[in-house]
DNA sequence: TTGGTAGTTGACTATTTAGTCTAATGGGTT
DNA sequence: AACCCATTAGACTAAATAGTCAACTACCAA
C-alpha cells in the first residue's frame, strides 16, 4: 500500500558521492536533496539529519564491500596471494576513481572517521566497527600464511592491525597529493613488514 | 606608530585548536573569533578568509615544530634511536592531548590534509610540503642507519615515504579510537619495516 | 473503483554564517 | 601634548542553511 519510492536509496548515493569527493563538514542536506533529485521533505520524511543519513548509506554500502572483499580474501586462493590481489584491487579502484571524478579520493572510512569523530559519535562508532572488520581480512590471511609456514607472524592480530594502519596511510597520502603513485608500492610494503623474501613474493604473483 | 596588536597570534591559536580538536569544516569564522576574543571587524582586517588564516596558521606552527623535529633527530644521535626517540615523544604528546582535551588528535596536517585536499587547493599544497618536510627526518635517519651498516635500506626515500604513511595512519587510527594504545607499538612497527632485528633494537633504547 | 497509506511537494520560518562599512580608539612618535 | 594611523568595535546586509508543515499524489489492495 501507498507509493513506492528509490528517494532514500537515492539520498544514500548522493551523500555517499559528496562527501568522498568532498567532506562530511562541506556537504550541505541542500546539496544532497539536488544532487538525487529529491525535495527537503522527502530528507525528512526518511532521515532525521544529515549524521543519521551518512550513518545509514555507510551502513549500507559497506555491505557491498564486504562481499568485494569476501571474494578477493577467499579462502581458496593462497594467502599472500589475498593480500597482493588486494593491494591491486585497490590500485585500479583509485585510479578509476581519479579518472572518473579527476580526484584520487582514498578511503571514506578512514577521511570521515578522522573529519568527524570528535563530533559524531556514532558515526564515529560505527567507522570503527568497520575498519575492525577491514582488519579481520587481513588478520585471518596473515594467520592463514603464519600457518602455511610461508611467514612467520605469531600475532596475526596486531600484524593486520599495523597493515591496516600503513594501508589507510598510503590511501590517505594518495588522496591528500592526488597521486596513485604511492598505491603502485602497497603490496611490498605489506611484503616487508610480513617478512617475506624476494622470492616468495615472486611466487606470490 | 599606531596600537599594537596580538589579534592576529591569538586568531592562528584559536584556529588551529578549533580545528584540531573539531575539523576544518566545521569550525567558523564566529567561533573562531570568539574563542580569540577577536571582533570580527579585526578578523577581516588581517585575513581574507578562514583559508587564508588556517594556511597561515599551520606555516607559522609549522616552524615551531620543524624546531622540536631538529632535537629529535639530531645529528648527534644514533639513526635508530631518532626514530624511536621520535615515537616516543608522539605517545608522549598525544597522551598530554587526551588528558587535557579528552581526545586523541592525532596529526593535524593529515585529517586536515584528507578533508579540505578536494576543496582547497593552496592549503592541500602547504600540507603536502610539510609532510613532504616531515619525511625528510625520517629520510635522513634511515640513510645514515644504512650507512652505518646497522640496517639494509638502499633506498632511503621510499623507505621513509612507507614509514610515514604508516606513523600517520597510526595516529589517524588512535585519532578515530580515542585511544593512545595503537602509538605504542609504533617503533616496534618502524624497525620490522626497517627489517632491524630484535637485537638492534634493543640496542638503540 | 476506490479507500487508505506511503511518499511528495514547495512554500515558510528561524537561525547561522560570511562578509562589509564607518566611526571610534589608543599607543607610538615627534 | 598633539597627531597619526594601525587597530578595534559592532551594527548591518545578504545569503545559505536547517528544519517544519499541511496539502497533495499515486500506488497497492480489497
Amino acid at each position: 500500500m501507498g507509493r513506492v519510492s528509490h528517494a532514500k536509496e537515492r539520498l544514500m548515493e548522493a551523500v555517499l558521492e559528496l562527501i568522498w569527493t568532498g567532506s562530511y563538514g562541506n556537504t550541505t542536506i541542500d546539496q544532497i536533496c539536488e544532487k538525487a533529485g529529491v525535495k527537503k521533505g522527502s530528507f525528512y520524511y526518511f532521515f532525521d539529519s544529515k549524521a543519521d543519513l551518512a550513518a545509514t548509506a555507510f551502513a549500507s554500502d559497506w555491505r557491498l564491500k564486504r562481499a568485494e572483499l569476501d571474494s578477493i580474501f577467499s579462502a581458496a586462493v593462497p594467502p599472500l596471494e589475498r593480500l597482493k590481489k588486494y593491494c591491486e584491487f585497490s590500485y585500479h579502484f583509485q585510479s578509476e576513481m581519479k579518472s572518473k571524478y579527476g580526484r584520487v579520493l582514498g578511503c571514506p572510512l578512514f577521511a570521515v572517521g578522522a573529519e568527524v569523530c570528535t563530533q559524531e559519535d556514532h558515526l564515529r562508532r560505527q567507522v570503527q566497527a568497520m575498519l575492525a572488520d577491514k582488519c579481520k581480512y587481513l588478520e585471518s590471511a596473515i594467520r592463514d600464511a603464519h600457518a602455511s609456514g610461508v611467514i612467520h607472524a605469531p600475532d596475526a592480530r596486531a600484524k593486520a592491525r599495523m597493515i591496516l594502519a600503513y594501508f589507510e596511510g598510503v590511501l590517505t597520502q594518495a588522496r591528500i597529493q592526488n597521486d596513485v603513485k604511492p598505491l603502485r608500492d602497497t603490496a611490498r610494503g605489506i611484503f616487508t613488514m610480513l617478512g617475506v623474501k624476494a622470492r616468495q613474493t615472486a611466487a606470490a604473483a
